[in-house]
DNA sequence: ATGTGTGAATCGGTTCACAGCC
DNA sequence: GGCTGTGAACCGATTCACACAT
């Protein structure tokens, strides 16, 4: 077994369902469960075990037929995989609200990604303290990505300046965008851009109440 | 001929944009553009126009050939659709800091999503004012869905509760949820549920950081 | 006997390409 | 001539079903 080389393109469905695994094999191996069939980790996803199965053979064969999955050993392929080994810290831009909100909560630097600057273009919040992090001005993002190696920026300002945000942090480096602004945004090719939006969500749930009547499956 | 009943069942995939649709809409309205042709929609929504038309086209034949898409018209026959003509009282559940932000958060309201109770489990916190709102017990959900016409819950507990919540919620006559605590929860056939994991978003972006040699195409 | 790994069948969604209408 | 509306072709993802390993 010479290496796998990319022998395997991970499709983006699955991707997006590898961090829900993750988290629940770190609950099986807290509570000391050694291996797990694909139909008992589908169950806990709330997915179906046919699913499981071909999600997890991009990663490889890491199953036992006749037994299932080594809970250990699956996860430390899939955050190998994840590229969790190591600590992405996070920019968050915006310290309103929403950012502010972001930047207190721990779930972030808890899961390996530490919330490392906080970036503002407000120059009254600039020089403020939050939690143990002052908020810097948005064009020291070039320093603060080379200095703290910052890999994630996080867009949380209102919607009229969100892409020219988003063009700052890809300009300074960072490869990876996560926006909460309510605002179509585009960056250049080679940067991943995922987004978060808290009233298209509620818009999605207002239309199937709806239109509940008509039989939903 | 006999009218069009329930002529048309609008794919998962397409009801997710409308919602954009709608947001980029209703500015093209307030800068009084008149029309829009799929071309210019499709550039401002990020996607292709094939793609608006086939959305488009789901909602009847709104378009007028050879011009483009009427905005008022099609604003009107969107939030229509959507359900937007009338506002959907929210409720949120655990009052930390997630759930203190989304309180505050003005973007809800201001989208016919008004914010009409809190309920949190802890008996310290009940009580307790944030805004204009007193913070309830969790338990008084169903008097808070009667009386104020409750139609979508929102999940800002901590995960291990989230599920509780959730029945709580749909036993309380919700039919509309919103998670946003890190576990995956189920609900009874009938009542729509959407996630939004923000550990997840950053994960998955640590993937394709991780993955960035190979070509993302 | 049990449960994985995976080709094959299927399904939902996207894109193409063009007929139809303004 | 310009742009919509939509069948048809295509593509990615899901599900099925079973050979194979333990």
């Amino acid at each position: 077994m010479a290496g796998d080389l990319q022998k395997r393109r991970i499709p983006e469905a699955t991707v997006a369902r590898l961090p829900v695994y993750l988290r629940i094999l770190l609950e099986l191996a807290e509570s000391k469960t050694a291996t797990i069939s694909s139909e008992r980790l589908a169950e806990l996803a709330g997915v179906n075990a046919a699913k499981v199965r071909k999600d997890l053979s991009y990663l490889g064969s890491y199953g036992t037929r006749g037994v299932g999955y080594d809970v250990e050993y699956l996860l430390f392929q899939m955050s190998r995989e994840l590229g969790l080994n190591h600590d992405w810290p996070v920019v968050i831009a915006g310290i309103g609200n929403l950012g502010s909100a972001l930047a207190n909560y721990g779930g972030f630097t808890e899961r390996g990604f530490p919330v490392a600057a906080l970036v503002d273009a407000d120059t009254t919040k600039v020089g403020r303290s939050l939690g143990d992090l002052e908020i810097r001005h948005v064009d020291e993002l070039p320093q603060l990505v080379d200095e703290l190696g910052i890999a994630i920026g996080v867009i949380a300002t209102p919607a009229h300046v969100a892409q020219g945000v988003a063009d700052k942090m890809a300009e300074a480096g960072i490869h990876s965008v996560l926006n909460f602004a309510p605002a179509v945004i585009t960056v250049p090719d080679g940067v991943s851009l995922r987004k978060v939006d808290l009233a298209v969500e509620l818009q999605i749930l207002s239309f199937y109440q709806q239109h509940r009547h008509e039989q939903t499956v």
